[in-house]
DNA sequence: CGCTGCTTTGAAGCCCTTCAAACCAGGTGG
DNA sequence: CCACCTGGTTTGAAGGGCTTCAAAGCAGCG
């Protein structure tokens, strides 16, 4: 059930088997919420943290005049909102994107862990600061990447973090989400999207048709991305 | 010495006198570093966090071309990369925009904190979700607003984070950064924000001159801006 | 088989960039 | 005490990337 979750965790860090079960006594049961549905919203009080455990979440902000961004995506294995355990109440909005499954960890239970489990407290603010440097990484794209870049730095990004859930190969990955959905992640309009789309396709760098996206060549579209992946903290440098 | 990082504290959290004395003791000695010096790189394992008395500090990332995007600025009080604790080594650098103060805290305090003060744990826990937040501003900023509209929520953004700290008055403060870097914030070229800045002037909602920002209607500026303070979680819905 | 939501394409326009140069203030040295 | 230098600010003109508005095309589905 919460084996993406895990992957994710390992990738980053060890994890023994009494965390483990620690994590799985804390979360509650399986739940399925429909696409298109915002299930937290800014300024409510919450006692729990969603683990999605398939399917694709959103977190965004809106602006007064209806424009939309997205700050962040998550895929099975992430927290969407793990930040609230501390902040109590968020700033933003979480939404599925697609059907989910989701399962909820109680803050208590957080808050048991963090007296319990040292080191697995300090993986889970890990975890928060991680989704920050996805954040400054999507601040770099917004601010300066062209729309051909921020696209293909995006279908990079997904291929590395759908990856270690095992959700992606080198070359193919589903993101079933439309254009207007991309444009709102990248700060562009649908069509603008449409007409860059087109643009990588036609580079061969990579397809987007159908909610499947496919790497025609990986080095290409990182080099057009400027793509690093190391903002994702997957190399270990020194174990503590 | 520390008193404007407890007062950051203390406007989102009770902070007792043991975790004071436990922050105090936590601290190194007072350094001063010259403006425009870059003292964190990618990359780089670290051993301490940075805690900045006086100046203003900025986390930044390049493009391989030379672009550089500026994803959140740290004033007196902020730690600059408390989140260095947990990452260990970070994906951005961090550097001196004016002559700083700073002191170090090293890892090794941070942890002996996190097994002998939970409460502070949370807090500083907290700190680094609200960075978070605040990069997730900016990239709604960078999104989704104009560009007198990012200049503007910056302006407001800055009177509130100076104003904890006792640094802005309602119409008041020093930012004594260039044109340049403000572009640099804001994804945008020092000519166009220069261009934004003049409108703004006779627009009569602020003016930036010599590194002083004068509001001369904060109301009408926020209403341009489209912002609201509650991403920066001042407002305390529950005590714990 | 027509509806619905998404994708694709075209044409026009604007916000912001680029390139260039003038202006200005503060600091330094002759 | 002014001439000079330097870094930052300001302004102009031209251009381009992305948006806006509009409509056609297309695929899945009841």
């Amino acid at each position: 059930m919460i084996e993406k979750h895990l992957l994710k965790l390992r990738a980053r860090d060890e994890i023994s088997a009494d965390e483990e079960q620690a994590i799985r006594a804390a979360v509650g049961e399986t739940v399925m919420l429909p696409a298109e549905h915002t299930f937290i919203t800014p300024g409510k009080l919450l006692d729990h943290s969603t683990l999605v455990l398939d399917g694709i979440v959103a977190r965004y902000k809106d602006l007064s005049d209806g424009q939309r961004q997205i700050t962040e995506l998550h895929v099975a294995g992430d927290f969407a909102d793990l930040h609230s355990f501390t902040l109590q109440y968020l700033d933003h909005s979480v939404m599925t994107l697609t059907p989910a499954r989701i399962v909820r960890m109680p803050h208590k239970a957080l808050a048991e862990i963090t007296e319990r489990y040292p080191h697995l407290t300090r993986v889970y603010w890990f975890g928060t600061n991680l989704d920050a440097a996805i954040h400054r990484e999507w601040e770099l794209s917004l601010g300066r990447r062209s729309a051909i870049q921020r696209i293909a730095h995006l279908f990079c990004e997904m291929q590395v973090r759908l990856r270690i859930v095992g959700l992606a190969s080198e070359r193919h990955y589903d993101l079933p989400l439309t254009q207007a959905v991309l444009a709102e992640c990248l700060g562009l309009t649908p069509v603008h999207v449409n007409r860059v789309l087109k643009e990588l396709r036609e580079a061969a760098l990579v397809e987007f048709r159908s909610g499947r996206v496919t790497i025609l060549d990986l080095l290409g579209l990182r080099a057009m991305a400027d793509f690093d992946p190391s903002y994702l903290y997957l190399e270990r440098k020194r174990p503590r």
